[in-house]
DNA sequence: ATTAGCACTCCAATCTGGTGAGTGCTAACA
DNA sequence: TGTTAGCACTCACCAGATTGGAGTGCTAAT
């Protein structure tokens, strides 16, 4: 740690400073420091010292005369090295998630909701993303006389469906007969593992049926690739206005906008997925080091979810730049402990 | 007319306040409308005249020495009789919506942004409430040997489906006999259709699977009363921070709150659909006027788009009290008119 | 009935001086 | 040599005081 150019001392007033301005959120004094910390100094040495902390980066002055606040470099090397995350419980989240809900988007919503009211911060979580869903059943059904049913059940018990015209109507032993040659031949391939050799057997066995089968293919296609347009579920974006630092800068609503056309979100999650963080899980970004350009002077806190096998998703925090890293970050590893739990036990 | 209080000259002035303020936001002097107003008449009259306007309630002064502004009294006197639409095009928007989109609930967001967008005010749209749902087509699959899956084609092709477990396994034969006996007996009906008498003819005839009908049918209410959730799609939320007089208030994070936990927007269409407003179809509450209290600042201006059959739904626009009425309520119009062709061609 | 004129009110913007928190520097001290 | 006391200095912040301008209400003249 001594090549940072910190000594211990320093690094005990450093953690000092960004404790106390995370408290208050105001500029920090040296007499401050020099009472509240044990090691019995004046408040001139901790003004030395902090004009080392300053030369150093980890530190600045809003304006001569005032006191300190936390640089960037200066909450990174806090995230990095000086907090430990409380083991705060959060037990009562799980019934009271699934006391409540059914359906998984309202799930996730309520999760949202929680985090929120739990941080007080601006929240997102995504649907998760299946990557690899396999068919498990299929089955057409005359409808009417110009359309016919297309269920595909998927793996998990996810289900979607799709009309699509005809142009003539097909008796019932047709259409058994095209069940039964879809069912043995498609059952627990994934969406990849339909190539153009299954395609074209598929064909060659439906006969004068095959033009019918090629769009009922493109139905399946379609309803798998469904799942993989990216809900996102956002809660709290209101709390942005909590924080002067924030709300007063005037880019609070360029801020909430993000929220609300939740597009801009979507680099957070690809860049989430991406750097697949080696231990936690938990990714934080500090001000600039954010993806997404509006959230300069945020920040944000990732992680990722997981539900076997490959199916993720991700959750966000963003707050000031002097959020409860502490509390945030045992929150978010609670969760996503709990997460798999929950949604397995809801209906899809 | 005139047991307003209101004669033509008093009228012409109330008018001319009401136009000014629109537009500037501020209180508007005797001098400007002396100026402003083609009747030639000196400052002095106008002050006299604007006395006897305040005393009838329908413009007041937020403090001595300044300006008058429109009371609410003022506004809905505007609003009722003074205030001429324009006839404003917006052909381009059924292009762009249709473009730009595939499926309901993307057509709903699109509408709702590109309102936002065109006034400058926060909007919202609800999916079209579908009270007298007739059932289609029903059909019972195997999936595994634990579960069955009900589908429901509702009249407008909508799909509904769910997954319900089974206690013992069901022959294919079988299978077939139950779906022809829902399906003879069930097609055509509506949810309030399906009564008690239907339910228990139709358990008599399925013999050992009693049970499961009464189990499918529950399925098929609960698939069909799914569809009464409504759904609020919101945009421009945050276009209220641009009206001082909304954001500055303090409640401006109470506002943006309602967009973002939507339910407190479900008594606007509760409220709307209620009145079904005689003529236009469009409502306009003006602050206190609204249903939802943490409005009492703002005005609303409603309106039900009809999918024929009582298929309806509400488009809702919040701004501020000095709205511009005239190009909202132009643009609420033409968009109801325009509604039903645009849903009708999208899949749903 | 309309208007000019005038005194009055009140907001908003600008300036003023005082206060306090905080710094940097220097010199003394252990 | 590291630590500390002391002091001058800076700057944000607050509370009054001052001013200008926009606007009103009233009265007297037209």
């Amino acid at each position: 740690m001594e090549e940072n150019g910190l000594d211990e001392r320093k690094t005990k007033i450093l953690n000092a400073i960004i404790k106390n301005y995370l408290e208050t959120g105001e500029p920090v004094g040296s007499r401050t420091i020099s009472k509240y910390t044990d090691l019995n100094l004046s408040s001139a040495t901790i003004r030395n010292e902090m004009s080392d902390l300053e030369e150093l980066g980890y530190i600045l002055q809003p304006h001569t005369s005032a006191g300190r606040i936390p640089s960037d470099k200066g909450y990174r090397f806090y995230v990095d090295h000086l907090m430990q995350e409380k083991d705060k419980e959060v037990a009562d989240m799980k019934e009271f998630v699934i006391e409540h809900t059914e359906k998984m988007d309202q799930v996730l919503q309520q999760v949202a909701k929680l985090l929120a009211v739990n941080t007080n911060y601006a929240t997102m979580i995504t649907s998760p993303q299946t990557h690899h869903n396999k068919v498990k059943f299929l089955q057409l059904s005359n409808v009417d006389n110009e359309n016919i049913l297309v269920v595909v059940v998927l793996e998990g018990n996810l289900v979607k469906n799709k009309i699509i015209p005809i142009e003539a109507p097909i008796d019932n032993e047709q259409m058994l007969k095209l069940n039964m040659l879809l069912n043995t031949n498609l059952t627990g391939l994934s969406i990849e593992q339909i190539n153009l050799g299954t395609i074209a057997l598929l064909k060659e066995k439906a006969g004068i049926h095959s033009k019918l089968i090629g769009n009922v293919l493109d139905a399946v296609a379609e309803a798998i690739g469904e799942d993989e347009d990216l809900e996102i579920y956002t809660s709290g974006a209101t709390n942005i206005l909590k924080y002067p630092e924030l709300s007063s800068s005037g880019n609070a609503s360029e801020l909430l906008n993000a929220f609300e056309e939740k597009n801009q979100l979507v680099s957070l999650v690809t860049e989430n997925l991406a750097e697949d963080t080696e231990n936690t899980g938990i990714q934080v970004y500090i001000g600039n080091e954010t993806p997404i350009q509006t959230m300069k002077d945020c920040s944000v806190v990732t992680a990722t979810y997981e539900l076997g096998e490959g199916v993720k998703g991700t959750i966000g925090i963003i707050g000031p730049k002097r959020m409860d890293y502490e509390n945030v970050m045992s929150n978010l590893k609670n969760l996503k402990a709990q997460l798999d739990g929950i949604l397995d036990r809801t209906k899809k």
